[in-house]
DNA sequence: GTTGAAAGAGAGAGTCC
DNA sequence: GGACTCTCTCTTTCAAC
């Protein structure tokens, strides 16, 4: 399921232009990487099929949705057993100021990436979501100054 | 330049619609929205001039490109000044395992998420590119277990 | 992988409310 | 001002090569 699919330089241009927009039209993805738009239509399929391609998501900015202020919050889910785990990420995931979640290694179980609208909404979300959650054993706060955009994903080597 | 763009639910509700896939005709979200197309084409030039839309990702597997494992690294940089931030951070931008770069508040500066072929591949990142650095005063490496979708970026309230 | 034709989607002008 | 319809053009898709 999850194995390494083999791609060829024609599939890493595609997959490398469709990173920077994934609206670009098959006649100019065509183009720039010389085959011809049908051939393209045919990769960017198979590349769904085969997984490689999982969607594609508009990117947004929280500011200009009214939520100027980004957190990540470090999370000790105490004890760290499945029966306790689901619950949690389901109402996580749920909340609409979360915008990313990981289960890491280490002393913090969770990170949860947010976005409030300011120091109180995020001292309210801390305080009546996470701490409030008897599982919940300590929670970690970081406000995110800045992040950037980085370069594509592709293939080591 | 960053200041909240007021939205009526015809905005939102495309919004939602193009978070999930942002590849949706016109026609489509039209049909879901329940206006004429030409008028979703019209909301979507808008969100996009007024910056509330930044643009379309692909999402792609970063297993089936043959990067297995993904880490967190919790870096410090001392001492912390801009001359030594700017060019650690274009350097690290520019990785092609790092998937995202955050400048936090806290003990740890930058967080950095990144996708290597396995633990032998990480190590050398870690040691080669963070802890190498001069600058670079700690790293702490904390894998990613699982990683979830959360729900679509809406405004509060 | 390519070509070419049919079906489909996007972008604009004019019109109405 | 905002939305709708109509139309023309460009894009996608599919069958045949």
């Amino acid at each position: 399921m999850s194995d390494s699919v083999a791609l060829d330089p024609v599939d890493l241009h595609i997959l490398r232009l469709l990173q920077n927009d994934a609206r670009t039209t098959y006649r100019d993805l065509a183009a720039a990487v010389g085959v011809a738009p049908s051939t393209c239509l045919d990769r960017v399929a198979r590349l769904r099929r085969s997984g490689v391609i999982l969607g594609q998501q508009l990117r947004l900015d929280p500011a200009k949705l009214g939520r100027g202020l980004e957190a990540m919050l470090l999370v000790q889910v105490r004890p760290h057993r499945r029966d306790l785990i689901d619950p949690f990420v389901e109402r996580i995931r749920g909340l609409p100021e979360t915008r990313a979640l990981f289960h890491l290694t280490g002393p913090d179980d969770f990170l949860v990436q947010v976005a409030v609208t300011g120091t109180g909404d995020l001292q309210r979300l801390v305080v009546d979501e996470f701490t409030a959650r008897p599982e919940v054993a300590r929670v970690e706060t970081r406000l995110i100054f800045q992040q950037w955009d980085c370069g594509p994903l592709l293939p080591p080597g």
